[in-house]
DNA sequence: GAGTGGTCTAGACCACTTT
DNA sequence: AAGTGGTCTAGACCACTCA
């Protein structure tokens, strides 16, 4: 049967929601092998480009998976990963419907301790930029920031003042794109932290550590407190 | 300049890699517009279609935005999104190298607290099924699982016995199919918690909690508790 | 060998937005 | 009005893998 084709939206949305919707309703079952797109095609009366695009669609979201020859199956379950998205910080608060605000509570430039030396990749007497400050939504403390910048990737940064402004937009503006590293974890917030987050110490703290890279360097690893309670949720399978 | 035929690859790859280099090398940068499909087309001497689809993968990634008439930009947002890759427990203590092990710690029928009702979104006196389990790498706890389970939504969970192995996989393949949601964020073992993953109460704990559906019902609701130290990393900026 | 998905083309029309 | 991306087609060839 044609794939209703008085909904709205490109055929291959269609075809994809119309595929989707026969593999939750359990009308394809895991393991099942499905039409091949030359099938398909006729079904929902439209060129093989099309259902392709609808099928490789799937197939990337993990729905499906397809083999040359064997053909396409609807994935196992199990298989499927789940993935949550962390946006970037303003734009959180943002969509929270809250007023940010920006705090610089230290910067100076000073020879890391050995542990960050290491995550920067920087020599032994080697000085780097260091800098903490808060985040606000609406007056409240949002994120704890506190990062090392490598002034030999960045010397821009020797003479930047970040009173003004956070330097992750500035690094963004100035460094000219990066990989990234992330890990998530959990950590008591200790004494420094907790003032400044106005908690209680030990209180846990939800940390997110990030490194980015321009070209082979690092040039800068930041360290991202939020305190206490729950703090971002996402939703995301097979849509 | 054509790119470089000679790499292997499907072409829109390697346009997209191409694209990809003047991206990350800074010779396009953020904010800046991007020669039109049609003229691409023609410097890589391809199908537009074929430079349509290396444009749109990096769009969809957030490298580039695009907006019909206004051309194709380098997107501002060096800050890229992040995505959280959440395995399978099994798999996860797999790819660290260590051995795997489950614990049932308990196992009953009970109508749920308020707070887990208004999450399954079941009736006031309805039972469900309570689990709580402990997950083990090389024998050291790793993830404290409390779980309910609709027995309304999974009416076989009633019958079901998790002495031997944990809830999460059987639910896979016995439930067809669902959407998810997520919420990621820290608290403070408390006693029980602490006594079963082996740490000290009060100590900060990485906690997921995950709700799926099957069809409008919430099928199960799930906390996973991560003792301590950093847990879990993925890389994921443009590839 | 044959059937499947993977890619690619040359062209077309449409949708949107800026001018 | 014009230029941009978004989609779609009909057909083609290739790559892989199962029988």
């Amino acid at each position: 049967m044609p794939a209703s084709p008085s909904r709205p939206g490109p055929a291959y949305a269609r075809i994809r929601e119309e595929i989707l919707q026969w593999v939750r309703s359990g009308h394809w079952r895991p393991g099942q092998t499905i039409p091949p797109e030359r099938e398909l095609m006729e079904t929902f009366g439209c060129s093989r480009m099309t259902v392709h695009r609808a099928l490789r669609e799937l197939a990337d979201e993990g729905v499906l998976e397809r083999r040359r020859r064997a053909g396409t199956r609807v994935a196992m379950q199990g298989g499927r990963n789940m993935l949550f998205e962390v946006r970037q910080i303003e734009r959180h608060v943002a969509e929270m419907g809250c007023d940010y605000r920006y705090r610089l509570v230290r910067q100076e430039r000073r020879v890391p301790p050995p542990e960050i030396r290491d995550r920067l990749g920087s020599g032994a007497r080697e000085k780097a930029m260091h800098v903490i400050a808060v985040h606000y939504a609406n007056d409240a403390p949002f994120q704890l920031e506190d990062r090392w910048i490598s002034l030999s990737a960045v010397p821009e940064a020797a003479n930047r003042d970040f009173t003004t402004g956070p330097p992750g937009s500035w690094l963004i503006e100035t460094v000219p794109w990066s990989d990234a590293e992330h890990v998530v974890g959990a950590t008591n917030a200790d004494k420094a932290a907790a003032d400044l987050l106005a908690i209680s110490e030990h209180e846990a703290l939800l940390v997110i550590e990030r490194r980015t890279w321009t070209g082979d360097r690092v040039n800068t690893f930041v360290r991202l407190s939020h305190p206490g309670r729950f703090y971002r949720l996402r939703t995301r399978i097979g849509v």
